[in-house]
RNA sequence: GGUGCGUUAGUUCAGCUGGUUAGAAUACAUGCCUGUCACGCAUGGGGUCACGGGUUCGAGUCCCGUACGCACCGCCA
């Protein structure tokens, strides 16, 4: 038996007892005739005692240990003359009566501290090392509590949690497909699951009328700080169900996540706005309400000034931001580079100042009265001491995307967006189809397998743009935690739908024909929805980047930079698989 | 595909307007230290300033390119 107890669990009741530890060298400190180490394994820290006038050699030899080392101590558990309040088991040491090295280790190349010296890329070259501190260890832990919490909900409420495959049938809507060739069938390839969502629908015509599974997904996308290759999802889906019944279950089960997890209680029912009313009060599908600054429109307002900016321009939006009317040229200098950067995009930025005298300052002085810019503030209804920010363009669209960026730099700029907060809201109503400028047609904004409104049946041919789907979206902080959609059970209407897509009826069988065919065999009303697990963990843990809560996540490029994946194959491996690869398209 | 920022000691960073031997903290090593717990004190080792090119009498510093990292836009049904 290595140990008889952790690092983490003695306490004053121990006190007087033998036991065995073991675990990593923390640290040492050596203070001539005694010696203290600090042994850590991931319950915790304990502190051993080594005294040269007790036992000269056992002393001599703690104090060979390295940070890291892998060592076991016996000894007697022993009350403390000097506490450490900090640690919990701060009240007792250990009095070493033997020391055995398991392992030494090599100087880590970064501290295995809270506060560790390293930083990203060289903890993600050594994440065993990274993941043996605190912090880390404490995002894994509570990832295994959302998920076994999620697991208890969906068990308690009759879900059945079935595996689906891994390696699939490719199809070309949506993301970018991870493949796998086929050695057993040259020439083709398996896709890696960007959801499961084919199976789960062809589990509910399976009679499976409660299913999840935490599974995990893939897409051959771009990364982002909360976008991975591989990532998992909470994947549920329920028969004979209407919306309704979909949003009120999975309400609770987030509510029940956040209790457990977090002892966060929801006392109210979680807001819901319309796609619409999101996309013209806050520029986004999945907006921080943590914060107010709605936004208002004010082209009428503008008009007939012989401001060209503003005349020009199509339409006019701006924000409210409270008290910030003592806002200096420097920031509104900055802020006006803010929303200049490509990556926002705007041309410029007007701002009104309301003072505290009841005047108005603004960059349009020239153009507009006082009194002008007293109606503009009273729709703004701001008071003295306000600061609004405008910004107007052609493509309102466009425009409240940039107002967007500039509201959430705003709310971050005055510390309104608290990581202790959660805000959620479910996003309903959203349009069935997207317009591609780029490919000229409509795509399916959520999957094709989303079933219309009812009642925006009769559009669908004739102006597809304003049929809403029964799909919905959490949103929280500014986050989408997760979405879904009550979906098309009817052969009928789906075949409508491919059509519309622009699917020829032997492309959409070749797709998706299994789908088809198993729904002529008696489909049930059906939906569900799917959760980003990393991004609950994210939220939870008030994480920036869900790579703090995954285990070996990949860098920005994709790469496995601890292990260097991905690598060439050997030339034997590609030629069993009839593959041969040809850069010579890559750009040099 | 694009934009921005970055790359200097094991690590995190500083290094001004181009100028003589590139610094700090921490880590590491050695010595001292019997109640430390961010121990303390002393000493020491440690650098291809990412790479390639250019400007210059002279480049860590300025310019161009490349690579890599991070954030973002596009993309992500």
């Amino acid at each position: 038996m290595y140990r008889t107890n952790t690092c983490g669990e003695l306490r004053m009741s121990n006190v007087g007892q033998e036991v065995t530890l073991a675990g990593w060298v923390q640290k040492a400190r050596k203070m001539g005739g005694m010696t203290f180490v600090d042994i850590r394994d991931r319950y915790g820290i304990t502190q051993i005692v080594f005294n040269e006038e007790v036992d000269a050699a056992l002393c001599e030899k703690a104090n060979k240990l390295g940070r890291e080392f892998v060592i076991q101590v016996k000894g007697k558990v022993a009350e403390r003359s000097s506490k450490n309040a900090n640690i919990p088991t701060g009240d007792i040491e250990l009095i070493a009566s033997s020391l055995t090295v398991l392992h030494t280790s090599d100087v880590p190349p970064f501290t295995i501290e809270d506060n560790s010296d390293g930083g990203d890329d060289i903890r993600m070259q050594y994440r065993y090392l990274d993941l043996r501190r605190n912090p880390v260890r404490k995002n894994l832990e509570l990832r295994h509590k959302i998920a076994f919490e999620t697991r208890r909900f969906l068990d308690e409420h009759g879900f059945l949690e079935v595996e689906t495959p891994i390696l699939i049938k490719s199809t070309p809507e949506g993301a970018r497909d991870f493949v796998v060739p086929s050695r057993m069938n040259p020439g083709e390839f398996y896709a890696l699951p960007q959801s499961p969502q084919l199976f789960k629908q062809l589990l509910m015509v399976a009679g499976y009328d409660r299913y999840f599974q935490i599974a995990k997904c893939f897409r051959d996308e771009d990364l982002r700080a909360d976008r991975q290759p591989e990532f998992t999802q909470i994947d549920c889906e329920m028969s004979f169900v209407e919306q309704e019944d979909v949003i009120d279950l999975f309400e609770e089960m987030i509510k029940h996540i956040f209790r457990t997890t977090k002892g966060v209680d929801f006392k109210e029912a979680f807001p819901r706005m319309t796609w619409h009313e999101c996309m013209r009060l806050y520029g986004s599908d999945k907006p921080d309400i943590r914060f107010g600054m709605q936004f208002v429109e004010l082209k009428d307002l503008t008009e007939g000034h012989n401001f060209v900016v503003f005349d020009s321009a199509k339409f006019v939006v701006g924000i409210c931001a409270e008290g910030c009317a003592s806002y200096t040229r420097k920031q509104l200098d900055a802020l006006t580079d803010f929303v200049k950067k490509p990556q926002v995009g705007a041309k410029g930025l007007v701002y009104v100042k309301y003072e505290q005298d009841g005047s108005f300052k603004s960059s349009v002085d020239k153009f507009y009265s006082q009194e002008d810019l007293k109606a503009w503030a009273d729709r703004f209804k701001a008071k003295p001491g306000d600061l609004m920010l405008i910004l107007c363009g052609d493509n309102a669209d466009k425009t409240r995307k940039q107002m967007c960026e500039l509201r959430l730099e705003m709310g971050e700029r005055l510390g309104l967006r608290d990581k202790n907060k959660f805000a959620p809201l479910w996003v309903v109503d959203f349009p069935l189809f997207e317009w591609s400028e780029e490919d000229q047609r409509f795509y399916a904004m959520h999957h094709p397998f989303t079933s219309p409104k009812a009642e925006d049946i009769p559009y669908l041919e004739s102006d597809p743009g304003r049929v809403r789907a029964n799909a919905y979206d959490l949103a929280m902080n500014g986050v989408e935690l997760g979405g879904g959609s009550i979906r098309i059970h009817d052969s009928e209407l789906q075949n409508r739908m491919f059509g519309l897509l622009g699917f020829t009826p032997e492309q959409a069988k070749d797709q998706f024909g299994f789908l088809m065919d198993a729904f002529r065999f008696g489909a049930p009303p059906h939906g569900g929805l799917a959760f980003g697990l990393d991004r609950v963990v994210s939220m939870l843990a008030g994480l920036d980047s869900i790579r703090d809560c995954i285990a070996f996540p990949k860098n920005n490029s994709g790469r496995d930079v601890m292990n260097d994946a991905p690598s060439k194959i050997a030339d034997a491996q590609l030629e069993e698989l009839f593959l041969k690869v040809d850069l010579s398209n890559l750009k040099k």
